[in-house]
DNA sequence: ACGCTATTTGCAACATTGTTGCACATATAG
DNA sequence: CTATATGTGCAACAATGTTGCAAATAGCGT
């Protein structure tokens, strides 16, 4: 049985525009992008509705993770197939603004006060990227 | 010499609104406030604008700090005085949206990528409550 | 106790992020 | 190829946060 489509898998219909996100995503693994940056890269010729629900969309199929960012912006990152349920850090580069997944590191356990629970976990670590901390034009 | 007013210390003319919120962090160390529960707690009788304006000048004053939650909200708490610098990381309850700060703790170090530096770091644990762990009714 | 002035406030307008309802368009099963 | 379940675009809306400017006021010196 042959896919009839690349991402067929993912069980859903396959648009112009999940297309491209699912694309890009792949293209680059443990790299966030927030809806407005999808929507540059897209070249804003998607309605900035589609592409929340289609973020919604892959969020549902477990093919992305949420990442908070600073200044409440929410971003986006392809999900490590290998580690989909394993929390990771991210970083956060205060000059250029890009966000990365720490894949190869776990958020460690914090203890809690008696009768509190755990559900979920998200560190955002910010500084300066090697890039930016290498240009001296800046 | 005798203080003009309990809060001049802070270096800033005090004025309803700022007394009023000084007042509220001091007397609830530990859980953080968005700017709309300030709102309300306040009575809504001030400005929303005024309201942001006097958050940013309690973080200017170092006073408070600030607290990235879920789905893009600011909360912010009363700074301790013993460990301002080390951050710690806070705790929200999905149930009942109260946002702690976990004083008793640091955020340990995670390792970067050679040539990246850290600037901050913002933990925020996501889970239930003891108070609505124990809340059969709900 | 009072006036002066730098600081604060309230208002209006605006920017950004994110959501929902509904009519129209389209991907894909058969 | 067609039918229809699913997805899209548009309009409207809600919440959070910012800025500019004129009016109000805290708190200084007198």
């Amino acid at each position: 049985m042959k896919n009839k489509h690349p991402h067929a898998e993912l069980g859903m219909r396959i648009t112009p525009l999940r297309d491209g996100l699912i694309e890009l995503f792949l293209n680059n693994p443990g790299i966030a992008f927030s809806e407005s940056e999808l929507n540059d890269i897209t070249g804003k010729s998607f309605d900035r509705t589609t592409v929340y629900r289609t973020i919604r969309t892959l969020l549902n199929k477990v093919f992305i993770h949420k990442i908070v960012c600073e200044e409440g912006v929410l971003r986006y990152a392809l999900n490590d197939k290998i580690n989909v349920l394993r929390n990771h850090p991210h970083f956060q580069c205060t000059i250029c603004g890009q966000v990365k997944c720490l894949q190869d590191q776990y958020i460690k356990d914090y203890p809690l006060p008696k009768g509190y629970e755990v559900m979920n976990v998200n560190l955002l670590i910010r500084g300066v990227c090697i890039h930016c901390n290498s240009d001296t034009s800046r």
